[in-house]
DNA sequence: GACATATTTGCACAATTGCGCAAATATACA
DNA sequence: TGTATATTTGCGCAATTGTGCAAATATGTC
C-alpha cells in the first residue's frame, strides 16, 4: 500500500495541483506547523538539532523534563510531519532532523508567499 | 506600557540572547506555528493572501464557511502571531498579510537551522 | 439621540491534545 | 527460553481549542 506522504515531501516534490496555486496550499500544511506549535515538541527538536547525527529516544528523554513515553509520542508527531527521521539500531531507535528537507520547505514557502502577492504592496 | 512583541518581530530583531543560541530558539516560536497549525486559519490566511491590499473581516467571512465571529477570532490569532496586521477604516477593519516579515522570518529560520548543524551530515 | 452595519466578546459545548503511569512490544544476550 | 533494556501503546484525566449563537461594542448616518 502507498505510504502517506509527509508535508515536507509534498513541499520538495510539488505536483501539478499545488503548482497551479503557486504552491501556497501545498506548503502551508497544517500538519507541519502543528508539529512545530508545541513548546515541548520544539524543545525536543532543539535537543535533537544539537546532535548532528541524531540521538536515541532515551537520550532525548534524559534531556527533557517529560516522561519517555511523551517524548516517544512527540517524536512520532515530528516524524509524521516529515521533520525528523528514525531508524532502529539494535535496541535503540535513533532520531535525527531532516535538515535539508526542512530548510528547503521553509524557503519554498517563503518563495511561494512572495510569488503569490507582489512585493510592491505598501504593507 | 510595552506591547508584547510578536514572534515575527523577534525574528526580524534578534537580541543578544537569541543570537547566542544561533537564533533557533527565538525563531521556533510556538505561537507563530500554532497559528499556522489550523486548517481553517490557513484557509483564511490564503483568502487574505489573494488580495494584495487586504480585506475587511466581513469579506473574508463571506468567502469562508465558518461564522464571522470565528473568522474574527482566527484573524486575531494571526495578528498576535505577527502574521497579519489590521487597521480600522470607518466601519470596517482591514486585515492584510505581513508578507515581508513572514518571508524574512521563514528564511531566517532556514538559515538558523543550517547554521545550527553542519550540512555534511549524511542525513 | 436613534438606527443600521461591522466587528468583537461572553458563553456553552464538543473535540482535540498533552501528560503520566502501567502494560505491551521489540531487541540483545546469557 | 528467560532476562534485561529500550521503545511504543492503551488508558484515563485535565487543559486547551475550535465552533456557533447571542449580546456587547464601535462606527457612520439620519
Amino acid at each position: 500500500m502507498p505510504t502517506n506522504p509527509t508535508p515536507l515531501e509534498v513541499a520538495s516534490n510539488p505536483d501539478e495541483e499545488s503548482l497551479r496555486h503557486s504552491g501556497l496550499e501545498g506548503l502551508l500544511e497544517p500538519r507541519l506547523f502543528k508539529a512545530l506549535g508545541d513548546p515541548t515538541r520544539v524543545a525536543i527538536l532543539l535537543t535533537l538539532a544539537q546532535s548532528r547525527d541524531g540521538l536515541p529516544v532515551g537520550e532525548v528523554a534524559a534531556r527533557s523534563p517529560v516522561d519517555v513515553s511523551v517524548v516517544s509520542r512527540h517524536l512520532a508527531v515530528l516524524r509524521e510531519a516529515g521533520i525528523v527521521e528514525c531508524e532502529r539500531q539494535g535496541k535503540v531507535v535513533f532520531y535525527w532532523v531532516r535538515y535539508g528537507a526542512l530548510t528547503a520547505s521553509l524557503r519554498a514557502l517563503a518563495d511561494a508567499i512572495e510569488q503569490c502577492c507582489p512585493p510592491e504592496g505598501v504593507h
